[in-house]
DNA sequence: CTTAGTAACTAGTTTGTCTAACTATTATTA
DNA sequence: TAATAATAGTTAGACAAACTAGTTACTAAG
């Protein structure tokens, strides 16, 4: 299990060919086996997504959470939203919220908007620079993943799907309790 | 549409059983619809992940690239791993791995050793201590994770890895013009 | 009408990164 | 072999982005 090398392009796409191609007799061993190439490739899918997630950054010369805050704002620019959204969907600090939000305005990226029923709240808005932005560097990846599952059959795709649900169940039983052992 | 309350615990696992379940006529639209559940799927997954790495963060009062280091070192404690490795797989300067190591050091979870054949450079070694915290917080997950694949059928296990595959690919493209292309 | 609660902001601090300069050591070459 | 270049890691200082605590403006409840 070593990440170092698959933060470089081309590096994550090692062809699936014969590492899934399956016994007669499933012995335990194939089975354990399979398994460590299912997780495997989940590391190299994980790998290759934050290395995407540096680059955009980097490219678009941003912090993480102004550009999760833009892809936020611009998934369905129809919506009213407001920053205590912003907060509890980040998980930061009011104050940080604020600071992202002047960042982004500074930068032409957002407008703050007056709420008409609650003065003392506003609207946040991507402005179409942002969008036209977003869209750009971001906007052909949401066409290619739709395009590599279209063609999934029904099966595979109820088979992808119940995996996902058991790996988030799997990652989401960590560190809940903690610090009743060993705390100083 | 909303990430918003996926970052707590519980809530991502919703449950997948209608969404999947398929059609006799294989219409485009059921297509599309299977082709959303897919990548909502995935992208719950994604955000169970990203919230598991702040508790587990949280919890051991230690910050992201700290966790790796120590992740990185624990894979293989017989390796000699020195300063300049893991530079590289940090992706950051030579002065942050520096402070990097000097708050692991001074935290007790690693210790710098003389490397006798090159009197620049240093080896770095986990601590007992931090492979048993680091045990006891992640321990189990990778377990979790490897009980929820063993029961995959090959078929299950086949098209979990394409997926995985095609997804890999398909983010690895972004943003990678803009700039010097691919460099090896 | 007063008091409590809420939404966002401001001020000041801490953390973690960066670049540039530095020390010590090893490798190269004139 | 002496001079020079290259390498490994550290130190110093600057800056960005997070935090906590406190403020302002407003709404809701007694």
């Amino acid at each position: 299990m070593t990440d170092v090398e698959t933060t470089s392009r081309g590096l994550t796409s090692t062809g699936p060919t014969e590492e899934v191609t399956y016994w007669y007799g499933d012995e335990p061993t194939d089975r354990r086996r399979r398994s460590k190439a299912v997780l495997e490739a989940l590391r190299i899918y994980r790998a290759a997504e934050v290395a995407m997630r540096r680059r955009t950054r980097d490219s678009m010369a941003m912090g993480e959470n102004e550009l999760l805050v833009l892809r936020y704002l611009l998934r369905d620019p129809t919506r009213r939203v407001r920053p205590g959204e912003l907060t509890r969907y980040l998980g930061l600090s009011t104050a940080s919220t604020t600071a992202i939000l002047d960042r982004l305005e500074r930068s032409g990226h957002i407008t703050r908007a007056a709420n008409p029923e609650d003065r003392r709240s506003i609207f946040i808005q991507a402005t179409p620079r942002a969008d036209e932005e977003v869209r750009q560097t971001l906007g052909n990846m949401h066409d290619r993943m739709l395009a590599a599952v279209i063609d999934m059959s029904p099966e595979e795709s109820a088979a992808v799907v119940a995996f996902l649900h058991r790996m988030s169940d799997a990652v989401d039983g960590v560190a809940v309790d903690k610090r009743a052992v060993d705390s100083p």
